[in-house]
DNA sequence: AATGAAATTGACAGCGTTGTCATTATCAAA
DNA sequence: TTTGATAATGACAACGCTGTCAATTTCATT
């Protein structure tokens, strides 16, 4: 049923050295040859062995999706990215959620890499952000590349791809002080993510340039779901200064701060302009629709795919950088401060 | 740095195959044997080359997840649940999405299957539903389990875990019932799948059980998505017996007619209830939060898993099949008709 | 202590590739 | 035509494990 390299190489009259060539893609194959061999491949519909392949050579055929995170759409947009990349190049992917917080994380993740060859891992936060445990990764000998918040790598470790999380969140607060607004709350998510500090960072710069002062009342610390949005909007909402304005650190705690809203009768946008963060596709689906920064997580993933697979065989040191910075896209959630 | 067997066998002072055996938990070991050589392993941190096992062997170590499902709650936790199972019997895990449109479909997987042994294949709708489709896996030598939807498994062809739909559909649809509802409509998802036509099949059983009139003009042709929600909820509330309650076949379809109701001022659930299906997270988070069914995707999905490993292990041609019913689930946005 | 059956262990080949190195073909220049 | 350099090809040994089958040990019985 399954052929092999030896009845590849019989049907074309060649060695199986030379059909491991043309199917490695190697140069020096005459074009006489590897038309022969191409012919018995696909006439035989032949298909390298993985296990052989990794067990035989030196190159890895799959790399791994490192990621804790309880966001469907964040996990299968990374997913979707890194796949695209991995089909393209012929490559298998290998999923591994973790908890960030136990304790066995780095044992799974060694065991893993002593049993399967990877490429390398591809880290997303909050994996990215710890610097002991990257490198401790890297001492596993594996190669990693980082999707990470910031606008410059921290350091050399691996190569990164930065969101520059600040400049979007400038842009969305700049969309509301247009709006005319001035009493803004920020409703963050866990403030020991990257992302959150960033967006604060880039709230409260907003701000400044704007001779806003800041207002510690209106900073709200939370965390990325949607009852933390609920719980954020109720909060500053009852506050002395009410806000005219929130801006939510992702779609999903702002659709919560929408129900809280809701549950206290205050209409969107017109006595309250919300603007979310990520651009997820229930960002279209609430009512009203969400304005947002559209994030985009596929082509990030598929850039740190490919940088994976690229380095693994290029075998480069080079740890280059990539930066993505997520555009402002206003809908109907946010509106003129009256 | 990796540890071979090899390594452990010198180590424990035994010969390879004694470790073999050991990791493959065999029963033919003296327990001093076995500790011995388990302290080895803990030593050296050896974990079985992966590659290595699925040359020699004949067992495998993998099993791969097919879908085409532009649902990322549905793909999230099928994946989380196949990964659960795989995690407690070391296994890994290979995804592939595919267009079930494409005429490639078949060629990609079996490419797949050429190269990397597997345990078998998890399929989900649409291809678990296409029986032709399905035997030509089968003909590929894989094996394969379907989830689906049904009360009956449809054919021996393979082993199935049925999702009933008619049944949970009846709960819905006497809910609304029981709140005084008379003028119900439906709207439903791809009339091509299963999942449609037995939710379709178990509303209208549950019309009739209580002399309940189907009337046609209350049920729309859809897709599973909120735009189609959206559109199905605006077309039949314009008809001319105006539906006191809608029941969307899946929570997005329900976010939709959520989302089309506020458009056209009716208020959720005093003039209007609406059901969806499926439990999907953000049936807790549109407002007001929706009555649906609950569908155990992960559970499901591991089950799937385990019935593809169990088989694998024990060469056993018998087909089983599992049984699941979604459970009715209460919240906001059903009422009483008034 | 001797016997034999059953339990335990090991030697060795082979899984389907790739890496290394040797061999053969090719072709421009002498 | 011969030569030498280079391009193409092939032979063969790994890679790290499991399957097969043979060898050894164990232990209850004689």
């Amino acid at each position: 049923m399954k052929a092999t390299i030896n009845d590849v190489a019989k049907q074309a009259g060649v060695s199986i050295k030379t059909v491991s060539r043309v199917m490695n893609n190697e140069s020096s194959v005459r074009q006489l040859t590897r038309e022969k061999v191409m012919e018995a491949v696909n006439a035989l519909h032949y298909q390298p062995n993985l296990a052989a392949r990794n067990l035989a050579g030196t190159k890895a055929y799959s790399i791994a999706f490192i990621y804790d995170n309880p966001n469907a759409y964040y996990v299968i947009d990374m997913q979707n990215g890194i796949l695209a990349a991995c089909k393209q190049q012929g490559f298998e992917l290998l999923i591994h959620p973790c908890q960030a917080k136990s304790e066995h994380v780095l044992d799974e993740i060694a065991d893993m890499v002593r049993k399967t060859r990877v490429a390398g891992l591809v880290l997303t936060p909050p994996f990215s952000e710890m610097p002991e445990f990257v490198q401790k990764i890297i001492d596993l000998d594996v190669d990693v590349v980082r999707i990470m918040s910031g606008d410059v790598a921290p350091d050399e470790l691996a190569p990164c791809i930065m969101v520059n999380d600040h400049a979007a969140s400038v842009s969305i607060t700049q969309h509301l002080i247009d709006l005319g607004h001035k009493n803004i709350a920020f409703i963050g998510g866990e403030a020991a993510h990257m992302s959150t500090v960033e967006r604060l960072r880039g709230y409260k710069q907003a701000l400044t340039d704007n001779d806003i002062a800041i207002d510690e009342r209106l900073i709200i610390d939370g965390e990325y779901s949607f009852e933390s949005g609920v719980h954020g909007a109720k909060q500053v909402m009852s506050e002395d200064v009410r806000p005219t304005a929130i801006f939510s650190c992702n779609d999903e705690i702002a659709a919560g701060s929408l129900f809280a809203a809701r549950l206290m009768g205050i209409s969107i946008p017109d006595q309250l302009s919300i603007a979310g963060f990520e651009n997820s596709p229930f960002s279209r689906q609430t009512w009203p629709r969400l304005t947002t920064a559209n994030q985009p997580n596929q082509k990030i993933a598929e850039d740190a795919a490919n940088l994976l697979i690229a380095k693994s065989r290029k075998q480069t040191a080079q740890n280059s950088v990539r930066h993505y910075t997520p555009q402002l896209i206003v809908r109907d959630s946010t509106g003129k401060s009256h």
